[in-house]
RNA sequence: GCACCCGUAGCUCAGCUGGAUAGAGCGCUGCCCUCCGAAGGCAGAGGCCAGAGGUUCGAAUCCUCUCGGGUGCGCCA
């Protein structure tokens, strides 16, 4: 149930009644009509601005189709009012009875209320973290590993058909560096002192990873030449990182449905079948590219090399696929991994990136457009830095790895529910403060307590009706009669509940998952807000000692804040709580 | 030099495919707690939406330019 779409669908079709009985010409698009909470409650619960929107094609003034769309429109049993204001707008009030059927469908549908068909079950493809498989991963992953999980639960509740991926890379010469630097390892299990040069990956979580190879080969690299043991080294290397890396990301809740190794591309003629792709429509020739003017590079000297003409689909200039000793560069794998995704039937692409990879995105989307025909849009969200506090002190931790915060130190400290939650308190383009003293107060100005605080004490009321001897079972609910909820304070969060619906479609459209996050701390400070004038108006309390019938209703209202709550946590991944301690 | 992102209250940030008098938290000011629902609550002040043009019935939102901050810019992934 979205009562929003379904006044919409009521505004549109009572347009199309006008055009019939010739109140309006023929032909009128009603594709730009909105109806949509106003911003200041005054004006009602929805306007509309289809008036406005239609005067100029229908050759009309806007308050003469606004007066005779809201003398049809108040026929209907759901309004109570439609007045014209301002330049155009309609004002629409509604029943209560409106508002109760909302809290009646919160409760019959569950968690669900608010799943949208939006989607029409098109396949999307999101992939993010996609870390090297270097090392463990760390809080800038974690931001990308939270936005990419919740967004593609998003998605998937607006009613999409939703693919986790992670690409590995698995294939270019930080896998040989790392092999190195676990052979540094292996020989200090042996016993040898060794120095980590520039270079080499000092950290030591690749001190196990060293014995464990010991345990698996004993000694028989020890005095081998590289291009023994590199290939080999570098593979147990590889597993072992990505072994890590699948623990980091199961520690913060996150699950892929697809691991893409971008060795997989090599020697297989696939990044080759991408490239002769490119080049079937003349994307792909040899050139010499200008150098970037302002910032020339000091050994810079033209080269001629293999470019992709990605200017074609948008880019500011040309990119080289191809290196000048013949080795592919790291874009031609993307574009061969890019067309892997194309080829698979996905109607959607979405990469999330970190925001140092900004400069990829056009040549990137370049390469999409090229490959798909343009009919499979990318959406590459870019996601900023993280900067960690400790009680308003920037904070810095070398622990375990190099010189970096890793997701675990994170994970650890504050739990995956409020690393979760935090992470989409900020747009995925806005720099995000995350301080690990801060993120667990219990406070107003913690939105992660103040929204788990709401669901809590909805189970809080709820268990006490239970020792009170009023049954409130969810069965119980969902028969009350709602009609004696009429005070503003009950109203104003049933409403916030009707927005839901609308909410997930607008954050799904938009692919940010930060909405939810922020439209669930505006629903709980309205239920909190109702639950404090409990403390001077008694007749607001949740639990009416008594009145069997009437705590039923108010309770009913509650366990729907709580059922939203519950859902909206779900798309974030963050578990809501049953109680504060 | 070029590209992308950002610029909204003293601070940190929301702001719907363009919609009415631009919102929240913190901070500030005032009021409220013997107890029954105060790990606080209620109310208030605070804005040239960086600036200038343009499109539109209507612009924080779209376009152009300027200023300021961040990120990136061939043979690294």
């Amino acid at each position: 149930m979205n009562i929003f779409a379904d006044i919409r669908a009521l505004v549109v079709d009572t347009i199309a009644a006008m055009t019939e009985d010739g109140v309006l010409p023929q032909g009128l698009n009603t594709d730009a009509v909105t109806v949509e909470p106003p911003r200041d409650a005054a004006h009602g619960d929805m306007a509309t601005n289809a008036a406005m929107v239609l005067a100029k094609p229908a050759g009309m003034k806007p308050r003469d189709i606004a007066e005779a769309l809201a003398e049809r429109l108040g026929r209907d049993g759901r309004i109570t009012s439609a007045e014209v204001a301002g330049p155009g707008f309609l004002n629409l009030r509604l029943e209560n009875s409106v508002w109760h059927d909302v809290i009646g469908a919160v409760l019959n549908t569950g968690t669900d209320y608010g799943r949208s068909t939006m989607g029409q079950g098109r396949r999307v493809n999101v992939e993010y973290v996609s870390a090297n498989p270097t090392g463990p991963l760390h809080v800038g992953h974690t931001r990308g590993a939270v936005f990419g999980d919740a967004l593609a639960s998003l998605l998937d509740y607006a009613g999409h058909d939703v693919t986790r991926e992670y690409y590995i890379n698995d294939g270019g010469a930080q896998v040989d560096v790392l092999a190195r630097s676990v052979y540094l390892r292996y020989l200090e299990a042996h016993g040898q002192d060794v120095a980590f040069p520039d270079g080499t990956y000092p950290g030591d979580y690749l001190i196990a990873v060293g014995e464990a190879l010991k345990d698996k080969v004993g000694d028989a690299y020890v005095d081998a030449p590289e291009e023994d043991w590199l290939e080999e080294v570098r593979d147990f290397a590889t597993d072992a990182m990505m072994e890590l890396i699948r623990e980091d990301l199961a520690a913060l809740g996150v699950k892929m449905d697809v691991f893409f190794s971008e060795k997989s591309l090599y020697g297989t003629g696939r990044i080759e079948a991408a490239i002769e792709e490119l080049r079937g429509k003349d994307l792909i020739y040899r050139g010499v590219l200008e150098p970037p003017k302002g910032k020339t590079p000091e050994d810079w000297e033209p080269r001629e090399q293999t470019l992709f003409r990605s200017t074609a689909h948008g880019d500011d200039v040309d990119r080289p696929i191809m290196k000048s000793d013949g080795a592919w560069t790291y874009f031609a794998p993307d574009i061969a991994y890019h067309y892997d995704k194309v080829s698979r039937g996905f109607d959607a692409l979405i990469d999330v990136f970190g925001a140092d990879h900004g400069g990829y995105v056009k040549r990137m989307k370049a390469a999409v457009s090229a490959l798909s025909g343009g009919t499979v849009p990318l959406d590459i969200k870019l996601c900023q830095l993280v900067r960690l506090f400790k009680n308003g002190e920037p904070f810095k931790m070398s622990k375990r790895a190099g010189n970096f915060v890793t997701l675990r130190d994170v994970v650890e400290q504050v739990g995956p529910d409020v690393t979760r939650f935090v992470m989409l308190t900020r747009k995925n383009d806005a720099p995000l403060d995350f301080d690990f003293a801060k993120v667990l107060e219990q406070s107003r100005e913690n939105p992660v307590f103040y929204v788990q605080y709401a669901h809590a004490r909805v189970m809080s009321v709820l268990r006490r009706a239970a020792e009170a001897g009023v049954e409130a079972g969810d069965d119980t609910l969902r028969g009350a009669d709602l009609s004696g909820l009429t005070h503003e304070s009950e109203l104003t969060v049933a409403r916030k509940l009707a927005e839901w619906p609308r909410l997930v479609e607008i954050a799904a459209r938009t692919n940010e998952p930060h909405r939810v996050a922020f439209f669930l701390y505006e629903l709980a400070g309205d239920f909190h807000a109702l639950w404090n004038r409990g403390n001077d108006q008694p007749e607001l309390r949740f639990l009416q000692e008594g009145e069997t019938a009437t705590s039923q209703s108010k309770m009913a209202l509650a366990r729907a804040v709580s059922v939203v709550i519950s859902g909206g946590l779900g798309i974030l991944g963050v578990t809501p709580a049953q109680e504060m301690r």
